[in-house]
DNA sequence: ATAATATAGTTTATATAATAAACAAGTCTA
DNA sequence: TAGACTTGTTTATTATATAAACTATATTAT
């Protein structure tokens, strides 16, 4: 038995949370994922800057019937690092 | 979909990994699980002692073969978080 | 005997991270 | 045009993780 490095980026829950969103759907806006996941606006806009920066989001500002509109969407790297953090933990999970 | 919270005890790393270890042998020192997870001394003792404080971890202190000899098992709380954590996180692995 | 090294941890200090609270910039409505 | 709402961002505080330093005892070599 060993246990595999777990990416930080992707072992918190509120980034988990929406990396885990993204790879279903694959385009979600900040609205929509506020309300999936619970999280507070400020919360959530650090997490998704973080991911922005760790290359696993890819983030498009537009407006959206006069309001500020968010999208983003899992990029190729977010959704390799996600099956590894899967992957991963699983190992932790078997008992 | 919804994301239910992640026990914080449990969601690090190391701390899940020694409860992944406990859960399965029902008993194991701390040089046993120092090498299973290849943690340092410092961080394994704060983390079994974080354990511990959770009520996760029981912790018998005696000597063996004149050296000091700390044996860890889980408790039945313990036994329930990691369930109630693996349930959790499934739900955030499934794509 | 005693100096050096090893065992088995604990404590402390620091850097990072998570999150709530405060702020900003614009929009709608009465 | 004042007040409330939308959609976020920034800042400040708290908490956490971890490495480094330390403690205490035991063993080995000289």
């Amino acid at each position: 038995m060993s246990f595999a490095p777990l990416d930080p980026i992707l072992h918190n829950q509120l980034r988990l949370a929406v990396v885990s969103l993204l790879v279903s759907l694959e385009e979600a806006d900040f609205t929509f994922i506020l309300e999936k996941t619970g999280a507070t606006r400020g919360n959530l806009s650090v997490q998704i800057t973080n991911l922005q920066e760790a290359g696993y989001v890819k983030v498009t500002k537009t407006f959206k019937d006069n309001y500020p509109n968010t999208k983003c969407q899992l990029t190729a790297k977010g959704v390799k690092a996600f099956e590894g953090y899967v992957k991963a933990i699983k190992e932790y999970l078997k008992t």
